[in-house]
DNA sequence: ATCCTCCGTTCACAAAAGGAACCTACGCTC
DNA sequence: GAGCGTAGGTTCCTTTTGTGAACGGAGGAT
């Protein structure tokens, strides 16, 4: 039997969501996108990225947690999940225009972070 | 007597610590503020808030995560913290130049929200 | 038949966040 | 000088999240 997956919001509510009706703009977009794991797999995306193994290998993110986070961006519209194969039915998550739409915030990071954060070996102590 | 409070790094390093290195610039910026309140108390900051109690009561964040971001953010230096009253001694937290420099990250986020993340009063079920 | 791959789920445990009370140091008022 | 108020935290306990590792299912490859 087919469980109902689908069907049913099944990423559970959380203090997260009650940013999504913030009066502020970067809240909401925090609501999405603000948590460690979910904006890297963003990243990945951009960077061609588009199936479970390669997120979970490429991030070192559980797949609890990346199962989780992909739901959640596929139900906020920011990705979209469609089947790359039918007979082994097999899933990728792709940008949706919405999250394609990112790439502005995202390159903002990587400048601050190219700038400020640079790549530095630590000096032997 | 005064507690060698300024000494010594009080944030427990963390699993967000190893993005610091990463190879990506991205990873590396969110290994500073890449977490829900952390970029929103940087948020605050470019909106003119400055002391904790503001934070505090803007964000509805708990005393004891913010007092740890706080910590965190000048450690990193994102914030500096300056005391700006010395008979009670109290202190403030302003931007720093790495912080104002943020800025256009910030901008890109606020775009995002404002195009994508509509505030709209959902309908009555 | 048996192994392998991809995409997950489940479970027990560790880490972090939430919530409320408490502390310190000072100023103000009575 | 006792008591109250304020700013900036800290401490304690509970609840929520994340981690790590194992398991599952549906099909392919050998």
């Amino acid at each position: 039997m087919e469980r109902d997956r689908e069907a049913k919001a099944v990423v559970p509510a959380s203090r997260w969501d009650e940013l999504a009706t913030d009066w502020c703009p970067v809240a909401r977009a925090l609501s999405v996108i603000g948590d460690r794991w979910t904006l890297l797999i963003v990243r990945d995306c951009f960077l061609g990225k588009s199936r479970f193994e390669e997120f979970q290998t490429s991030l070192g993110v559980t797949r609890h947690v990346l199962s989780e986070r992909l739901k959640r961006l596929v139900e906020k519209g920011v990705l979209e999940r469609n089947a790359y194969s039918q007979r082994p039915l097999r899933y990728e998550y792709r940008l949706s225009d919405k999250g394609r739409d990112f790439a502005p915030a995202l390159v903002g990071l990587k400048d601050w972070g190219k700038k400020y954060m640079p790549v530095r070996k630590p000096a032997a102590v």
